[in-house]
DNA sequence: TCTAGGATCGGCT
DNA sequence: GCCGATCCTAGAT
């Protein structure tokens, strides 16, 4: 279980020890537990790819403004939900979007969500297809992620993430934020049996 | 009010 | 690899 100190740090690092972490979603229909192999970081008001750019304070992004540790969800595309983790703290509006994890618990009840035809690998290799498959939706906004029972929530289950495990990417889709599009700011988790060259 | 555009996905070529 | 779906959000009027 991951306590408010550890969001309360830097984007980047927050972002860089999510991976390999345990996210928790507990529903009516059961329980779903996934192993994030993916994250990026949005480093707020000085990141033009960020929501909160030059200091932009809306209602979709109140969440952000807030205390780090709770869960900010908004909606893309008009159909997609995607999953961030507020960090840092009050008045620093900085987040790391969840984008990709490999499903450890409640397979089934993913495979109900996400549709009979979709492949294991694709189950939850995005942020949209992520939410879908834990049920995410915006009325999971501003949920805080640190009490035990919460419904949503991060665990350590001790697993060590070797740097060399790490790969550092450019972002996805935000051309429109010109340099900063290029920052290597998306983290990629890749298990040890995958790596061949070092 | 009105309008443009988007932190994606899945189907099709 | 390309393209359309789809509707919320933010900024402009």
């Amino acid at each position: 279980m991951l306590a408010r100190n550890f969001y309360q740090r830097t984007t980047e690092l927050v972002a860089r020890d999510l991976l390999g972490k345990l996210l928790v979603r507990n529903h009516a229909n059961g329980d779903v537990v996934l192993r994030l192999t993916e994250v990026e970081a949005y480093l707020g008001i000085d990141d033009p790819a960020c929501h909160t750019y030059g200091g932009r304070r809306t209602p979709r992004t109140e969440t952000m403004w807030d205390e780090a540790g709770y869960a900010y969800v908004y909606l893309v595309y008009g159909l997609h939900s995607c999953l961030n983790v507020v960090t840092v703290g009050p008045g620093r509006p900085e987040a790391v979007l969840i984008r990709g994890g490999v499903v450890e618990a409640g397979s089934d009840l993913v495979r109900a969500r996400r549709g009979p035809r979709v492949g294991e690998r694709s189950l939850t290799d995005g942020p949209g297809k992520l939410c879908q498959g834990l049920a995410i939706s915006r009325s999971d906004d501003g949920v805080d992620l640190c009490p035990l029972d919460s419904a949503l929530r991060i665990c350590d289950d001790g697993l060590e993430v070797r740097e060399n495990q790490v790969q550092r990417l450019p972002r996805v889709g935000v051309d429109y934020a010109g340099e900063a599009a290029s920052w290597p700011l998306r983290l990629a988790y890749i298990p040890s049996e995958l790596i061949t060259a070092r």
